[in-house]
RNA sequence: GGGCGAUUGGCUCAGUGGUAGAGCGCCUCGUUCACACCGAGGAGGUCACUGGUUCGAACCCAGUAUCGCCCACCA
């Protein structure tokens, strides 16, 4: 006997049948097995294990606020089915989950949820009882109707609303399946995370990477905050050319220049042309007036001006776009703002403004929007004449803030900035480098990274006025004038964090001492939602609290996310990690696609696709919606496809029956046997020799994160497996008492066979293959070891695989004369000849009994070699089709 | 303007040099002794287009078109 071959380490290699129900379901395997797995705590990460063991993922923090779509569930199982493979692989699986309740979304919810506003300003209230509570209200709706709290009370109640949202999706994640340890989670506002990221913020200070400054830069209007450079979107936007006159000092006449921006008149500064134009030679050097505002202004020259846009000739005011501050910059030209954070003109009339109609007209415009002052502007050209021609509308594209709805201004701030290598080379060429180092699955999506960070046009711009979010923790000190001393900030020691530097106080001072002269100052701001979400491998790996979690988990081994933000979390992240550690913060990222509609456009709630991803669940089963994720890969758009989760569910049942069937052929005093050594035919050995081949091809292509491959392999040697494998062997499965050996080998085969298959489907059917484990195994399918491919080519020994193909082709072809007679798959053949090709012949011959037996061939059955590569029956004879007693 | 994907039967997609594949849908038939949430058989494609390389191209090269996306573009 050869030597038993324990197929399943962890489990003893036969074991009685238990239990295998007589009719096999699907029907709350959902709810059984979650619930089962978690008493278990099957995937409770054992924080013992060693480094080398661990295989640890950064999960993406879904976003509370939102609701949970098909796109999340599409993307996630991807990542589970990594994380089940990594566990039988035999690594301990560091699989946590984050809620994502920092940021204006969050916001937003918290103010109409509870009809709060944060205002910073107040002190912290004890047992605060927010005005009402749920969505139906109309209450909190508008902002005076809103009762402010402070920024304390504010998060405590984000994280109460977020505790609610948070159960619905875990419960939705719990039927999915996820493989999660729950008692790892953790909230982007939460206080580990404000710890972490004031932490993280104040080494960045420490060590010079984090700098405050003023400086003219993107800026929303609607939400009033500064706006950074990932966050912006570029928009259509239609606009209008405007043909105006600008009047030469020394009587020369008039000079014209085309802007879409006329309302910034007034902030001009100057004119500026390319210095190789020649129609603008003799202008640079001399000075001309601003219509309507007779402001004196330099006519300059710049390479930056492009002599085929507009006229050739720009008006640079500051400021309009990115260029006007660029030629502020460089030619050092005077700032004349005129746009306020309200997005609307300056109530005092600019004292660079000095004519009688000049300023009258500014009277006029103060306080309009640039809307209004737009017409308003237009309007006193017209009068004027000094506008050429009428506006020629034009469709360009401006700067959106993402969440925005107006386009963004630019206006001087002070912000704080972390470095990123936006300007400087050397940084840059870093990150870059660590990028090189990353596996992106796919490896396209490396370019989006590579396009970001050679397009960064300045340092990551990481403050936000806003009032709900993490603060920066600093203070600054106030002169005896009231003035803060921005230079040399205050800041607190990193075991006070978190803090709210609104409601804490610097050392060595008193809260009486706050804003007063000689006294101290919070930094008003809070954090981009990104300087908190781009240290989420330190917030969920216990940087700073647990060292011993962190060196267990960190760096980690793979950052799941979206295309859609590679140029903000992951680049951030990998900042972040580069700045603190010198390092990645994982070796590989594995980027998920879209969902599309039908119609191939990206899928939204608001074109109406109101398919709940619960909902789905519930219609076609966990199983069945993972496999239509699973089908997809990495980096490639996805169509939501009902039918293929139809398909899904349809394997996840035959998994139930053909199992169902093969352990039916044990019995509970003659146990199936996985002894290899009882597998002696030829075609049971050949089975498990492409069994082999599949294992090896399942693990290559789950090892390279091309999980669909593996998918598909084993899908493919499965419905072979049950359609000629299973339907062969059957009669000789049963036929125990007249071939012992060959019932035998039939069954150990059928046995091995099924006990691989369902390690193999376990990451993709986790509720299929758990069941169906239950009925003959102890212990959990996800806790099983992934198979090798090695003791299935001992048990195979010589067996050429082709052999199950070459008698499932000549099964096809006795089954296509019935299917053509027009008669049962049962009719007997009495006499048949089978022409089979030529190479495939001696395979078939050693299957012979087993085809026959499939066939139902009760006569002759001439065996006969062809050239061409199909097998074929001819000249058969059939009988009548008996009816079993 | 620069770049990245995609283009294969009605649909969704595999297939990186050697006689076009799968599933769904469709057609015909069968069947309840694993599986009607079923089985068997069948029809259906000049692989977007144009050139090139090669004994041989869906696949490699050059170019074109269409679709999707990323980056840049506010005079």
């Amino acid at each position: 006997m050869a030597e038993l071959n324990p197929l399943s380490p962890r489990v003893p290699a036969t074991r009685a049948v238990r239990e295998v129900p007589d009719r096999v379901s699907l029907d709350g395997v959902e709810q059984r097995w979650d619930a089962s797995w978690s008493q278990q705590g099957l995937y409770a990460f054992d924080r013992t294990a060693a480094r080398e063991q661990v295989y640890s993922i950064d999960t993406p923090p879904p976003t509370v606020s939102g609701s949970l779509h098909v796109g999340h569930v599409f993307s996630y199982t991807h990542t589970d089915v990594v994380a089940r493979y990594r566990r039988m692989r035999g690594a301990e699986v560091f699989y946590p989950m984050g809620w994502d309740d920092n940021g204006l979304p969050t916001e937003r919810r918290v103010q109409n949820y509870y009809g709060v506003r944060c205002d910073p300003s107040l002190p912290y209230v004890e047992g605060f009882v927010p005005p009402h509570q749920g969505d139906a209200g109309s209450g909190g709706k508008s902002a005076k109707d809103q009762v402010p709290v402070s920024r304390r009370n504010f998060i405590e109640l984000c994280v109460r609303l977020s505790a609610e949202d948070e159960q619905q999706f875990e419960a939705l994640w719990r039927r999915l399946g996820l493989s999660v340890d729950w008692s790892r989670t953790y909230q982007t506002i939460g206080e580990r995370a404000r710890a972490v990221a004031q932490a993280a913020f104040l080494r960045n200070l420490a060590r010079g990477e984090a700098y405050q400054a003023e400086a003219p830069g993107l800026w929303d209007v609607t939400f009033q905050t500064a706006v950074a450079q990932a966050e912006l979107e570029a928009r259509d936007y239609p606009g209008a050319y405007h043909r105006v006159a600008f009047h030469r000092t020394d009587g020369g006449g008039d000079v014209h220049i085309e802007t879409t921006r006329p309302e910034l008149l007034p902030a001009c500064v100057a004119l500026i042309a390319h210095p190789d134009d020649e129609r603008y030679q003799h202008l640079f050097g001399s000075t001309v007036t601003s219509p309507l505002f007779g402001v004196e202004l330099p006519v300059l020259a710049h390479p930056a001006a492009e002599p085929d846009k507009g006229a050739g000739i720009a008006m640079c005011c500051t400021f309009g776009d990115l260029t006007d501050v660029q030629w502020w910059r460089e030619l050092r030209l005077p700032t004349r703002s005129v746009v306020g954070r309200d997005g609307r003109l300056l109530r005092e009339t600019p004292d660079w403004i000095t004519s009688d109609g000049g300023r009258a007209l500014y009277a006029d415009l103060a306080g309009k929007t640039t809307f209004s002052a737009r017409e308003a502007v237009v309007a006193g050209l017209r009068d004027s004449g000094e506008l050429d021609g009428e506006p020629v509308a034009t469709q360009r594209k401006a700067n959106f803030y993402e969440k925005g709805d107006k386009p963004l201004e630019i206006v001087t701030s002070r912000q704080w900035y972390i470095r990123n290598g936006g300007r400087d080379e050397e940084l840059r060429a870093a990150l870059l480098t660590r990028g090189a180092e990353l596996g992106f699955h796919p490896e396209f999506m490396r370019v989006r990274y590579e396009n970001w960070v050679n397009g960064l046009n300045g340092d990551w711009l990481v403050s936000r006025q806003r009032f709900f979010g993490v603060p920066f923790p600093v203070w600054y000190r106030l002169d005896e004038d009231g003035n803060p001393d921005h230079g040399n900030p205050l800041v607190p020691a990193e075991s006070a964090l978190p803090i709210d530097p609104s409601t804490d106080c610097p050392e060595g001072f008193t809260e009486d001492q706050r804003g007063v002269p000689g006294g101290f100052a919070a930094d008003p701001d809070v954090m981009d939602t990104w300087a908190t979400s781009s240290l989420s491998p330190l917030i969920v790996g216990g940087w700073l609290s647990d060292d011993d979690l962190f060196s267990r988990v960190y760096p980690m081994d793979l950052r799941p996310q979206g295309q859609d933000i590679i140029r903000t979390w992951l680049f951030s992240t990998v900042v972040r990690s580069h700045l603190e550690f010198g390092a990645l913060p994982w070796s590989d990222a594995a980027i998920s696609g879209w969902i599309l509609d039908p119609d191939r456009k990206k899928m939204s709630k608001s074109k109406g696709n109101v398919v709940t991803p619960m909902g789905l669940l519930e219609e076609h089963g966990s199983d069945a919606v993972r496999y239509w994720a699973a089908s997809a890969k990495l980096g490639t758009d996805a169509a939501f496809e009902v039918g293929q989760m139809k398909i899904g569910r349809r394997l996840a049942i035959k998994v139930l029956n053909a199992s169902k069937f093969a352990l039916s052929f044990g019995a509970a005093d003659e146990p199936v046997s996985l002894d290899p050594a009882h597998v002696t035919r030829p075609i049971d050995r050949a089975m498990l020799a492409g069994l082999a081949d599949v294992v090896e091809a399942a693990t290559a292509s789950l090892e390279a994160y091309d999980h669909t491959r593996a998918l598909e392999v084993t899908e493919t040697f499965f419905w072979t497996f049950c359609d000629d494998y299973l339907e062969l062997v059957k009669d000789r499965a049963y036929a125990a008492e007249d071939d012992p050996e060959g019932a035998a080998s039939a069954r150990a085969a059928l046995g091995i066979a099924l006990d691989t298959l369902l390690r193999l489907f376990a990451p993709v059917l986790p509720f299929a293959t758990e069941e169906v484990w239950s009925w003959w195994r102890e212990g959990s399918v996800h806790r099983a070891a992934w198979p090798t491919a090695e003791p299935l080519r001992v048990a195979a020994g010589d067996a050429d695989a082709g052999v199950v193909a070459a008698a499932g082709a000549a099964l096809a072809a006795l089954r296509k004369v019935k299917s053509e007679a027009k008669v049962s798959m049962r009719t007997p053949i009495t006499a048949v000849t089978l022409t089979v090709p030529s190479p495939a012949r001696a395979s078939v011959e050693l299957a012979l009994g087993d085809v026959r037996a499939a066939g139902r061939v009760t006569g002759a059955l001439r065996l006969v070699s062809g050239e061409d590569g199909t097998s074929v029956a001819r000249d058969a004879e059939l009988g009548v089709a008996e009816q079993r007693a």
